[in-house]
DNA sequence: TAATAAAGTTAGGTTAATCTAACAAAAAAT
DNA sequence: ATTTTTTGTTAGATTAACCTAACTTTATTA
């Protein structure tokens, strides 16, 4: 059985290399993204390694191995669902979701999860639009299009968010943007890629950082 | 805030000093009901002593200060609470909830916790009919009659149960008794207390041992 | 009450997960 | 093609939570 650190551990590997081009991840990445110092990060993956959750040379790049992608797959589903229950059942807001749920996902009961499940009635997103896995494994579900690439004058509608922080899901709430709600860009200045848009009769003007983390369609 | 483990040995404590007569702990047995060595224990209470969870002298007794109790009992609402929900919402059984509420017990959050109370209805008892303090504190319904002190030819409703452990749970449920079932007492053996006993019209002879866990009324 | 047993303590050691500081290798820039 | 910067590694230390073995205190019993 995997400790809740190592869980993290590939987690974070998992995320990475998703967000990476070849599915690679590098020592100090790595750290970075779990607010550890290279060095402890260094020792564990010697440890992962050695369990042969990952693929890893000295001072070459990490990837995932088929074992370790089969329980990153699985944290983030204890995750997507947890985050579910406390958004549909217990009334938790967009933003106060991801910090309980990053103590749920690493309850061990493989009954416990599938019961979740089933409760919850099988759902396919979470409350941030992302897919969530099946027991039997991964669903890759890509979101291509983000805000930033919208164009004048036309709609989109919202599938997800990339970014789950509380201080950028508090200001997407703020400015009304909601899943599958519809966002009218009026217009966008080339200089730095201000947008102003409208959301159901509420105009807005967002950053162009904002808008790399909304998902559209 | 408590380590998963100093949460563990005030749960532990409240037990110890809850069926003992005068409220006290001993080292060995706090060990024992931890299933840690009286040298690892011994560390631990000078850690719980300084932070003001429990008084002890040396080679004394142990006692819950207020704050400890405070704790404890806060573990132990959280504990009951999860185990409602798994029996309730998720179906599963008397015998297996215990398990998986010892790790639910130890997630950090408030707003958890009393939503989930909420969700449940506010509910005063678990599965196992054990009493669920409330977020302002401690409940205390003492039961004090338990089978092993019935008459022959009298029947008795079930109330709780004080052993938790899947074994003597699945004993239990093999029988036939539930929460709030009726007990008829057919005889008793005065030699070695057995007792033979009917549960919806399903006759069972069961041991003194047995008779000693289940509270009645 | 003295001997024995039980309960509790201390000292020293282990492992997992973290750190800092110093070093080595690889990549980027001049 | 050197130098510099970035990235990754190693060595040694720390803390929490555990252990064993040896010891001390308290309680029990002969």
């Amino acid at each position: 059985m995997l400790s809740q650190t190592e869980e993290n551990y590939l987690k974070a590997l998992l995320k990475i290399t998703l967000d990476n081009e070849h599915g690679e991840a590098g020592t100090n990445e790595l750290a970075a993204s779990l607010s550890l110092k290279p060095a402890t990060v260094n020792d564990m993956l010697k440890k992962l390694k050695e369990k042969q959750f990952i693929a890893y040379e000295k001072y070459g790049k990490i990837t995932l191995t088929a074992l370790g992608k089969k329980y990153g797959w699985g944290i983030v589903r204890k995750h997507r669902l947890w985050e579910t229950f406390l958004f549909e059942k217990l009334d938790f807001s967009w933003d106060e979701v991801h910090e309980v749920a990053e103590q749920l996902e690493h309850i061990q009961s493989v009954k416990l999860i599938d019961k979740l499940d089933q409760f919850l009635g099988y759902p396919s997103f979470d409350p941030h639009g992302d897919p969530i896995p099946t027991h039997k494994g991964v669903v890759k579900i890509q979101y291509k299009k983000l805000l930033v690439d919208a164009q004048e004058n036309e709609t989109y509608k919202v599938l997800a968010v990339k970014d789950n922080s509380s201080a950028f899901l508090q200001y997407v709430a703020k400015v009304g943007i909601q899943l599958n709600c519809h966002i009218k860009v009026k217009s966008i200045q080339t200089f730095d890629g201000m947008m102003h848009i409208e959301v159901d009769g509420k105009k807005s003007t967002v950053s162009q950082k904002f808008a790399q983390n909304i998902f559209i369609e």
